[in-house]
RNA sequence: GGGCAGGUGGCGGAACGGUAUACGCGUAGGUCUCAAAAACCUAUGGAGGCAACUCCUUGAGGGUUCAAAUCCCUCUCUGCCCACCA
């Protein structure tokens, strides 16, 4: 037996594969196109972590398949170079972030190459290469352009560690309190000015296109009637939910109360003494709701401690030191307390102030509280404890009083009592002329009668940008006394990132400390200015990667938008979980708007056939690869797998099956060192059969139905679990057929090719130097047609009929495959054994299953 | 507190109304060998029995059904996500 040297193999076809790029996309390409799209990966220090190529496996596996099943494939790799890891190792170890990224990106590139993953390395692209980011640049001014790009005053997440500003999406919960996604280090708020992306204006878009989802449809559903429903977009049900909570659209409106204090009193009188004309407009508190049909039952209502009506006591409120010290003591608060005093609401009443109730013209207290947000609505809130678990908790604490306005039944012989009333529809009581009309009619009734207006709000808030550190991208704008804000005129794009001695983070923005980089001309009246010194959110260079890929060497524009809509939009994403509200929702928003701007048009040969607004047809996530200890990988548990060592001992294609192999694809599996052994020899037997067998290899079929039969059960198998990424069973069946194979007298060569195809993608390398140096194939095995399974072949001759005897399985029996129930029943009647249970008694009922099993009841 | 996913041998998992434990790992015994490794063969959920066989078993309990790991209800545990959004 030939001995299988898997690096020397691995090399060799990895070489040549490389070198006659067999893998490029052929834009002009007669054939359908597909769209692969793999996550490129941040190239940090550490190099490839074993889940990178679980994930990146399973795109080559894919991507390989469709090339054979006929498709014209996109699959490229890029680097998503620039970030703060990069920036934050190269101050540790003393370099420039330049070097850094550029050694990191070798090592990736390396590591991902001895893969032998099918990119087209000619797509390769690189965010932190002047030319991709010139057109990232290019992006930002046409936002900026439509107003999308703006500066304002806001206050932000501020990493103290980092010392940059971050978005709402890269703070994240940890023990409590909010930290920084990267450095987990405690996020304080800071009002600073920053360039936003206007995300909010396409908030509506953003959620229609995710389509209505498939809450609708009943279990029975088709896949492709849930497909369907959901739009376009095949994508898990819980990343679909997932981005619409995270946009958060209420219907509600926005209610005016009138305050009275003890000023307004006083101005009261003196302009009845005085007989002045009106000339002090009456102060408001407006709150959003999105129950203006529970008004009537508003007892009381509560300002979040931010709300501005208390930043200066202009409303004269008796206790305002009180009020004070409940303020700074709100701010204070950190994320843990926040959440374990949830439960416990605390306030403070304004004394000397009063409200309104526009519906029932009561006079009603006013409270701070910090269970209301400054962030969200109008920073106010009419509390109506009755119908809100909150206000509830609150107005039983405080002692305010509690009214019911809405009883879900009418006309109510006994209403509920108050704790199950919350948040039903039902109709109205104790609203006035409201009484008896349904809770959903008297919502906009009830505003219409108060002069409030509807309004939809949503959480989610307009997309910060700015970002006070080095190693990204400049944000190409120009301050300038005369002109204001001023774009850099796209002829003079990129605006290079300058090298800088010192570029460490100071709490502003290092470039702002380079004076040959910030003195500029303005474009516009040619004096003195100043270039805008912060650089872009990485997330900014991500959200259009993809369209890059479909055109990387423009330049003249970021794509072409013929080839852009030729392979757009990708048909199949694999992605971290993770990325479910940051960059999903960014790339959505981006691609619609090049779409409005015309410079994405009708989709080429995708089976959308039209107009694509969102970039992402199908999307799946792929499941952690966790340590052996059962715990997430990290240096400090000591628990990581390197890939490196794992491919000089057992090369790709054993590491490619294995992480196939260990179990469905989205979930997470603890690593097995011992379980790679499994795929090694599974491997290792697929070589030795040819070797062994060449004696058995027989050039004609033989006549062994049972093994046509596996072979072809084995094809329908592996073909449609790597159409729905179930690896694992798709390995599994190829081991069940191998294990066949073996014990074959006489091998047919032409099984074995077939099988070789079916390996192909899993084990590209040896399936490979199989077809080319055993077969003696001259084409490469991704321009072979995937073999198909005869319907035929598969059909059983035979099987065995399973023989319950009241609800449980007694016996069985081999029987041919065309049986009728009588004749079944004749047979299974006469057994022995059958008889032995029954003893002489006559069946009550029979249930037989065609192919399965009868039933015998008596 | 809420949402989602999930709990099947010693382990990863398969089956998703129709013979539970496919496939792989591990373990035990065997073949080969002076010996060991590798490779190959056999066995391998639990209890009982010389055996043929019988009973039990998919987190716990209940229900539907001729038949439930699978469908329904209650509980429980684990993982992930969200977390006062009016």
């Amino acid at each position: 037996m030939i001995k299988y040297d898997f690096k020397k193999i691995e090399k060799k076809w990895q070489e040549r594969w490389l070198d006659e790029k067999v893998f490029r996309a052929d834009d002009k390409s007669k054939k359908p196109k597909f769209y692969q799209l793999e996550t490129f990966p941040y190239p940090s220090a550490e190099g490839l972590h074993v889940g990178h190529p679980k994930g990146y496996t399973a795109e080559d596996i894919h991507a390989r398949f469709m090339r054979m099943r006929g498709y014209e494939v996109l699959y490229a790799m890029g680097w998503d170079a620039f970030g703060l890891p990069t920036e934050n190792y190269a101050i540790k170890v003393g370099k420039n972030p330049k070097e850094v990224a550029k050694a990191n990106i070798k090592n990736f590139k390396r590591q991902v190459q001895m893969f032998g993953f099918s990119y087209d390395w000619d797509r390769e692209i690189n965010t932190s290469d002047p030319e991709y980011y010139k057109w990232t640049q290019w992006l930002f001014i046409q936002l900026f352009k439509k107003g999308l790009a703006y500066r304002a005053k806001a206050k932000v997440n501020w990493c103290p560690k980092d010392m940059t500003v971050l978005a709402n999406e890269q703070v994240v919960q940890q023990n409590g309190k909010n930290v920084c996604e990267r450095c987990k280090s405690e996020v304080v708020q800071k009002e600073m000015e920053q360039w936003f992306l206007k995300i909010t204006d396409y908030v509506e878009r953003l959620i229609e296109d995710l389509g209505p989802g498939t809450a609708t449809l009943d279990a029975t559903a088709s896949k492709k009637a849930k497909v369907e429903a959901r739009g376009s977009l095949d994508w898990p049900e819980a990343t679909i939910k997932r981005q619409k909570d995270w946009i958060g659209k209420s219907e509600g409106a926005l209610l005016k109360f009138e305050v009275r204090t003890d000023r307004s009193d006083r101005t009261l009188q003196a302009k009845r003494s005085s007989k002045q004309s009106d000339r002090t407009t009456p102060t408001f508190i407006e709150v959003f709701t999105t129950r203006p049909d529970t008004l009537f039952g508003a007892t009381y209502l509560v300002l979040s401690p931010e709300h501005k009506l208390i930043g200066n006591n202009e409303l004269g409120i008796r206790n305002y030191e009180e009020i004070q010290r409940y303020i700074e003591k709100a701010k204070r608060k950190t994320g843990l307390e926040r959440m374990t005093e949830a439960k416990d609401k605390t306030g403070v009443e304004l004394e000397g102030v009063k409200a309104i109730n526009p519906a029932t013209k009561e006079e009603i207290p006013v409270w701070v509280a910090d269970y209301v947000l400054g962030s969200y609505g109008t920073g106010a809130i009419m509390a109506v404890p009755a119908h809100d678990e909150r206000d509830f908790d609150f107005a039983t604490k405080h002692n305010l009083p509690i009214r019911m306005v809405v009883c879900p039944h009418y006309p109510a012989p006994t209403c509920p009592v108050l704790d199950e009333a919350y948040l039903g529809e039902g109709h109205m009581v104790d609203s006035g002329k409201f009484d008896g009309m349904e809770s959903e009619k008297a919502k906009w009734e009830i505003t219409k009668f108060v002069g409030g207006k509807r309004k939809v709000q949503y959480k989610i808030r307009d997309w910060s940008v700015s970002r006070q550190r080095y190693w990204g991208v400049p944000i190409p704008m120009i301050h300038c006394e005369k002109c204001g804000i001023v774009p850099v005129p796209e002829r003079d794009l990129p605006v290079l990132l300058p090298d800088l001695e010192d570029y460490r983070p100071k709490g502003k923005p290092p470039l702002a400390s380079s004076e040959k980089f910030i003195k500029t001309k303005c474009p516009k009246c040619g004096g003195e200015a100043e270039r805008e010194p912060e650089t872009l959110d990485t997330f900014v260079d991500s959200a259009w990667y993809y369209l890059r890929y479909t055109d990387p060497h423009n330049d003249k524009m970021p794509f072409d938008k013929l080839r852009a809509s030729h392979w757009m939009p990708v048909d199949f994403y694999v992605i971290g979980a993770e990325h479910t509200v940051l960059h999903l929702l960014y790339s959505r928003f981006i691609t619609k708007f090049l779409h409005d701007e015309g410079y994405l048009s009708s989709g080429g040969g995708s089976a959308t056939g039209g107009k694509f607004q969102e970039p992402f047809l199908k999307l799946r996530h792929v499941g952690l690869i966790i340590g052996a200890d059962g715990q997430k990988m990290s240096k400090s548990r000591g628990n990581v797998v390197n890939p490196d060592e794992l491919l000089e001992v057992v090369g790709a294609d054993v590491v490619r099956v294995y992480e196939m192999f260990m179990g469905p694809f989205d979930q997470g599996q603890p690593w097995d060192t011992q379980g790679v052994l499994g795929a090694e020899r599974f491997l290792q037997r697929v070589w030795k059969l040819y070797s062994d067998a060449n004696i058995r290899m027989h050039a004609n079929d033989t006549n062994n139905a049972n093994f046509g039969r596996l072979l072809h059960k084995t094809i329908k198998k592996v073909t449609e679990d790597i159409e729905t990424l179930n690896f694992n069973t798709a390995i599994s069946a190829m081991m069940i057929l191998l294990n066949e194979m073996e014990k074959q007298d006489k091998l047919p060569v032409k099984s074995y090719e077939l099988f070789v195809k079916l390996l192909a993608p899993f084990a590209p390398h040896m399936a490979e130097e199989i077809w080319h140096e055993i077969l003696d194939h001259k084409t490469y095995l991704h321009e072979e047609k995937w073999p198909e399974y005869d319907p035929k072949l598969i059909k059983e001759e035979k099987f065995t009929l399973v023989i319950q005897i009241n609800g449980r399985v007694r016996d069985s029996v081999e029987v041919e495959a065309g049986i009728s129930q009588a004749e079944a029943e004749k047979l299974v009647l006469a057994r022995e054994k059958v008889r032995a249970y029954l003893k002489g008694a006559k069946p009550k009922k029979v249930i037989y299953v065609p192919g399965r099993l009868i039933s015998i009841i008596f």
